[in-house]
RNA sequence: GCGCCUCUAGCUCAACGGCAGAGCAACGGACUCUUAAUCCGCAGGUUCUGGGUUCGAAUCCCAGGGGGCGCACCA
């Protein structure tokens, strides 16, 4: 009887439900309101049931839409088709019409005059109490996660208000927003090891993209003088809790700019998604806090690196010293690394980690940096900062290289390391160069970890927090947990 | 890739060499203002998988699988 009954009532839901209310604005507009009163205003409310409390004759639930809970309260003198509404099951769906009341005991509720069902929850979604824990099942079945926990959802929302916060303030500043191949015959814009694919008809190898850099600065070549996509890159690497195979990146490039003018845009960027998002600039981030409000720390990387080691380090210094240098704090130096590797090396393994409000570590090596512009007076510096917030790099800019000969020789040089092993190195592209050689104005790019920012302000501390469906290992047997 | 930790009912967890259990959910019932409602009843298991040790294994050992964290790589 019970599967019979479950197909009818399956083919007797509505089409559509016409709700008249989020129910998180119903408690802004009435959460005050004293016990035992009503309102006059009826609503029609749905979401999922979240707890159910029968009281013979009269039935509380907590009805959740995405905005927020209410109580419904049912009663068999007043609600149509009392007795299914009190069989209901956690997890339902139903729709509800009503005056907005008090209880007695001042909950604020609907007082449930008709109702419909809008979809079983024929399968349980966990513990009422406890919800979900098990951390495998929530990053495979958002969908359970969702709604058996009170995190996910503002997670969810706060990521997709960043995103477009940082859409709109780009959009405010002249920039407009492409889109660029994923597939890509070569991978470029990043030393990474990419996915490969197959294209059938054209009987081909793809690759897809690493990042999105050479496509949006061949637009500039072409006279798009602001440009920026919000995108996915892929990177064939190891999954950590900051590192997602698949990701979102923010890359925009500014004709006419330098990377100071990126550093200020970086700023405004991260504070001004602070302020739309979470409403202010100083956030609380794993129990510490952090200032994003510009302007930020400002420091080179040779003073950062020589404040740590304790004595004074640069590139001028050479080779021999560096890697005695680093050789005398425990870090390996690997022959294949000339000076600049060895700063930038000495640079992550000792200043960054302890890093935590936000700095903008500028001119790096150009040995680690193929596609920025040498630095206009210091000697074998690029025009580069990467903005670090609580660890990690949340941007990474240039002034971007324009000349095509010195392009040339990076990108050959880069092309040696992949031949001799570098399975992240760049290949030379040649499609890139003929951009460049119809001419490039100064640039200044900017990339930005968008998953990252997301953990910023939604506090969260892995990376699969804020991808609803992170990478996972395929599951052997879908259903199993 | 390497190291450490973890996996028991739908969910959250006990049992840690001696009969596999509780709470919640589900199912049946009572109850007209509840708040993780309460009460009565009933059911629920390949203890991740496969081997081994043992009179006896959820428990100890080995191998495999999933997941987490750390290292490495990167954003």
């Amino acid at each position: 009887m019970a599967s019979d009954d479950a197909g009818s009532e399956q083919e007797s839901i509505p089409y559509k439900f016409g709700k008249t209310h989020e129910i998180g604005d119903i408690r802004e507009q009435y959460g005050t309101l004293e016990p035992g009163r009503g309102t006059g205003e009826v609503v029609s409310v749905a979401g999922r049931i979240l707890r159910l409390r029968r009281q013979g004759k009269v039935v509380f639930a907590e009805l959740r839409d995405w905005s927020g809970s209410v109580q419904l309260f049912a009663g068999a003198d007043f609600t149509e088709r009392f007795d299914r509404l009190a069989r209901c099951s956690l997890g339902d769906w139903i729709g509800a019409s009503g005056e907005v009341v008090t209880t007695r005991r001042g909950e604020l509720s609907v007082r449930v005059d008709t109702w419909e069902l809008l979809a079983l929850a024929t399968l349980g979604f966990g513990d009422k109490w406890h919800g979900v824990a098990d951390i495998d099942k929530r990053w495979r079945h958002r969908e359970v996660d969702l709604w058996a926990n009170e995190g996910p959802m503002t997670t969810l929302l706060t990521r997709s208000r960043a995103v477009r916060a940082v859409r709109s303030l780009l959009e405010d500043r002249g920039f407009v927003e492409v889109e660029t191949p994923v597939l890509q015959p070569q991978p470029g814009g990043a030393m990474a090891r990419p996915f490969v694919t197959h294209h059938n008809a054209l009987d081909s190898d793809f690759y897809l993209r690493i990042a999105l850099e050479l496509h949006l600065k061949r637009l500039v070549v072409g006279g798009v003088e602001r440009v920026f996509e919000l995108g996915r890159a892929f990177r064939n690497e190891g999954l950590s809790p900051r590192h997602n195979p698949e990701f979102t990146m923010l890359e925009c490039y500014q004709a006419y700019a330098d990377y100071n003018d990126m550093a200020e845009l970086t700023e405004q960027l991260v504070a001004g998604a602070a302020q739309r998002v979470v409403g202010r600039t100083v956030v609380t981030y794993q129990g510490r806090e952090l200032d994003l409000t510009p302007p930020w720390r400002r420091a080179t990387m040779t003073e950062l690196v020589s404040e740590k080691v304790g004595q004074q380090v640069d590139l001028a210094a050479g080779r021999q010293q560096l890697s005695r240098v680093a050789e005398q704090h425990g870090l390996e130096v690997l022959p294949a690394w000339g000076a600049g590797k060895i700063m930038n090396e000495l640079y992550e393994s000792f200043v960054e980690p302890d890093l935590w409000q936000p700095v903008m570590v500028f001119d790096y090596p150009r040995e680690v940096s193929p596609l920025a512009r040498p630095h206009r007076s210091e000697d074998g510096l690029v025009e580069r900062f990467e903005a670090v917030v609580a660890g990690r790099e949340l941007v990474n800019a240039f002034s971007e290289l324009t000349d095509p000969d010195i392009q040339r020789e990076n990108f050959e040089r880069q092309a040696e390391a992949k031949a001799s092993g570098d399975p992240e190195a760049m290949a030379v592209d040649e499609d890139y160069l003929f951009a460049l050689m119809h001419g490039l104005p100064p640039t200044g790019g900017l990339g930005m970890g968008i998953d990252r920012l997301a953990m910023l302000l939604t506090d969260s501390s892995n990376i699969r927090e804020v991808i609803p469906f992170p990478t996972l290992r395929p599951a052997p047997d879908p259903t199993a947990g």
